[in-house]
DNA sequence: CTGTTAGCGCCTTCAC
DNA sequence: GTGAAGGCGCTAACAG
C-alpha cells in the first residue's frame, strides 16, 4: 500500500483516518470547534483548564492547523512573490535572501519567481498573486509585467501590492528601494580621479535597462565636473556580462590613446575585463586600474581582488519586503524611493595612473 | 482613501465592490457558478453558446478565480517548498532555477526556504508543508529536519512528500537525485594521473556532509587504484570557503615535499587555492595544478580559468521536481537514488606535472 | 448539457 | 468562558 495512494489527500498519518482536524480535536477535548480555535490563536481567552485539556487533545491527535483553510477564511496567502529575472545571477540571492529574512519574521514565505526575462512569465506571475496565491510581488527585473502600459491610470487601481527594488520605473510613483545608480558611478570616478586618472573609459550595462543608463550618466557627469571631456570612443557598450567585458575591454585596449582606467558597470564585466587586459601581457593595475560595481562574492577572489561599488544588497531585500508588509498592513509606503547608500570597497585592482 | 484601507482585500479593483466572484460571474452570465466552473476546467462539458456567455461575463467582470478557494477544495497548494542552506551559495540558484522550469511546466510554484544552516528553520519549513503551505519539499540539505531521527519507522509514515537532492540520507530509501560523487572525484584524480602527477594533496569539504566524505573517500581509492599511497599530510581540511582553500594551501605549500597537483572537494576552495599558490610567486599550473569540483559560474572566469568536475545542476532541479511531482501524483518514485553524470571540464589550471 | 446541493477546514460574530 | 451557526469561493457528485 503506498503513501500516495489517495489523491486528494498529499500525505497520510498511519491510522487511515487522514490527517487530523479541529473537529477531530474538539470530540477528543470534549469542546467545539470554536474552543480550539480560541485556544491556539488568542488562548487568553480561554479558561485554563480547557486550555489544558485542548492542548493535549492537539497533542494526541497530532493535530496541525489547516493553513489551506485558514487563507480562504482570511483571504490572504501569507506568501510574498520575488521576481528575478535570473536567480542565477550572483547579484539576486542576497537580496532575495534578505527578502526572505524579514517575511520570516513576519509568518511570511517567498515564492521564487525566474522569469528568464521572459514577458509571459513575468505576466504568469502577475497572474499568481491576482489569483491570491500570493499576497504581493517584488519585482526586481524593472518592467511592470502587462501588456500595455498605456491605460495606467485603471491600470494602476487593478495592481496587487507591489514593489520594486533596484531597478525602478520613473513616473509610476510606486514604492521602490534602490541605491542612487548615478551617484553611486559618481563615487566610483571620483575614486579614480583621486589617483590620478583623467582617461577613463565606461563599460556600459545594457541600455535599455534604466540602471545602466543611470550609471552612464554619473560616469558623464562626474567627467564634466572635473573639466574632462566625454568621450564617444572610451564608453563600450556591454550587456554586464563576462564576455561583453572582456570584448569591450579588447575594443578600449586598440584605442591609439587608450585610457588608464576603465569603470565597468557591473563586476563581471569588470573581471571580463581584467582578464583580457592580463592577456595582452597588461598589468591590473599597473598599467591600467578597473573598478566594478555590486560587490558580488568573487569580487574578492578575483585576481587582483576587485575595487568595486558595494549595493547592500540584503538591505535592500530585507527594506522591499518591510515595505510589502506594510502596504498589506493597510500601512502606506514611504513617499518617493527609498535610497540605500553604496560603499567603495577598495581593493587592489585600482592603483595610481601611470607615468606617461 | 488608500488602496489598502480594507484589511482583509489583499487589493481593490476601483468598483468598490471586491474582486469579482464566481457568482458575479454567474449572475451577469445568467448561468449557476457550476457551469463557470465547468467553463474554466473542462470547457468541452458546456455548450458553445453558453461558454461564450461565460467567458465574456468573466472578462467584463475581470474575474480571475480564487485559488485559496480552489486549493482548500482540493486539498493542495501547487507548491513545492526547495530548502536550501545558503541561498547566496552559487551552487545552489542553478538547481533551483532547474527545479522552477520543470515546476511551472506543470502549473506548480516553488517556494524558497533559506535555512542558513538552523535546524529549527529547517523544522520550521517542514511544518509549512505538514500545514499544506506546501504540498512537498526537496531538501538540498541533507538532513531529514527532525529533532529526534531515532523512531525511524513512525516518523516516515508521518514524512509529507521529501525528495533529496544533491546530498542524501543513506539507509533512509528517501528518493534521491545526486551524482556518484566518490565516482567523480576519480575522474579528478584519473586527469591528473594522466598528466602525470603522483603526488596529489587533497582539500577535503566539511566532513560532517555525506559529498565530502564520497569526495575524500573516491580521493583515497583512486591513489589506491594507481597504486599509490595515501598520505594524511596530504589531506587538508576544508569548509567549502574560498578563504578555507587559501589556507589550505598554504599549509600545503609549506610541506617539505610539496605536491604537484591539488584536487579541491569544490571550486570555491580550489580558487583559494590558486590565490595562495600565486602569491607565493608559483605557477598555476606551471608549479601545481589545480583541480576543482561543481562547475560552477565564474570557475570560467579566474585566473587560470579552473578546470573541475562539471555537475548537472539544472538537470537535478528538473530531475528532483519531476520525482516530487510524481509523488504527488500517486506514483511510485524511482528505486535506488537516480544518479546523474558528471562532466569533466578541462580549462587552464591543470598542466603536465613539471619537472622535478 | 446544466442546476442544485453539499461540503473542504477554519474563523468569527452572536448568543448564552 | 463557551457553543452554535454561517460563510470564505470553489468544485464534485448527483439529479434532471
Amino acid at each position: 500500500m503506498s503513501l500516495q495512494t489517495l489523491r486528494p489527500m498529499p500525505f497520510e498519518s498511519g491510522d487511515g483516518a487522514g490527517t487530523a482536524t479541529m473537529k477531530d480535536v474538539a470530540r477528543l477535548a470534549g469542546v467545539s470547534t470554536a474552543t480550539v480555535s480560541r485556544t491556539l490563536i488568542k488562548p487568553e481567552l480561554v479558561s485554563t483548564r480547557t486550555r489544558e485539556r485542548v492542548l493535549k487533545a492537539v497533542a494526541e491527535a497530532g493535530y496541525t492547523p489547516n493553513s489551506l483553510a485558514r487563507n480562504l477564511r482570511k483571504m490572504q496567502t501569507r506568501s510574498i512573490i520575488v521576481v528575478v529575472q535570473d536567480i542565477t545571477n550572483p547579484f539576486y540571492p542576497e537580496i532575495l535572501r534578505g527578502a526572505e529574512q524579514t517575511a520570516q519574521a513576519f509568518g511570511y514565505t517567498v515564492l521564487m519567481g525566474n522569469t528568464d526575462n521572459d514577458p509571459v512569465r513575468e505576466r504568469a506571475y502577475l497572474e499568481l498573486v491576482q489569483s491570491r496565491r500570493a499576497d504581493g510581488m517584488i519585482l526586481l527585473t524593472g518592467r511592470l509585467p502587462a501588456q500595455e502600459k498605456s491605460s495606467m491610470a485603471v491600470e494602476r487601481e487593478r495592481l496587487p501590492p507591489l514593489v520594486f527594488a533596484c531597478e525602478h520605473l520613473p513616473d509610476l510613483g510606486l514604492p521602490t528601494v534602490r541605491i542612487d545608480n548615478a551617484e553611486a558611478a559618481r563615487t566610483a570616478m571620483r575614486h579614480l580621479f583621486e589617483l590620478g586618472h583623467e582617461r577613463i573609459a565606461h563599460i556600459a550595462g545594457p541600455l535599455n535597462r534604466i540602471i545602466s543608463v543611470d550609471r552612464l550618466a554619473g560616469y558623464c557627469d562626474a567627467l564634466t565636473e572635473r573639466g574632462l571631456p566625454s568621450e564617444p570612443a572610451l564608453i563600450a557598450d556591454g550587456d554586464f556580462t563576462f564576455n561583453s567585458g572582456v570584448e569591450a575591454a579588447r575594443r578600449l585596449l586598440a584605442l591609439a590613446d587608450r585610457p588608464t582606467a576603465i569603470f565597468a558597470a557591473n563586476d563581471e564585466s569588470a573581471i571580463g575585463a581584467i582578464q583580457a587586459i592580463k592577456s595582452q601581457g597588461l598589468s591590473v593595475p599597473g598599467d591600467i586600474s578597473v573598478i566594478g560595481f555590486d560587490d558580488i562574492l568573487f569580487a574578492a577572489a578575483t585576481d587582483p581582488a576587485l575595487t568595486t561599488v558595494a549595493q547592500p544588497r540584503q538591505e535592500i531585500g530585507r527594506r522591499a519586503m518591510a515595505i510589502m508588509l506594510d502596504l498589506l498592513d493597510g500601512k502606506s509606503p514611504p513617499v518617493g524611493d527609498v535610497i540605500l547608500p553604496v560603499e567603495l570597497v577598495t581593493r587592489r585592482s585600482t592603483g595610481p595612473r601611470p607615468p606617461a
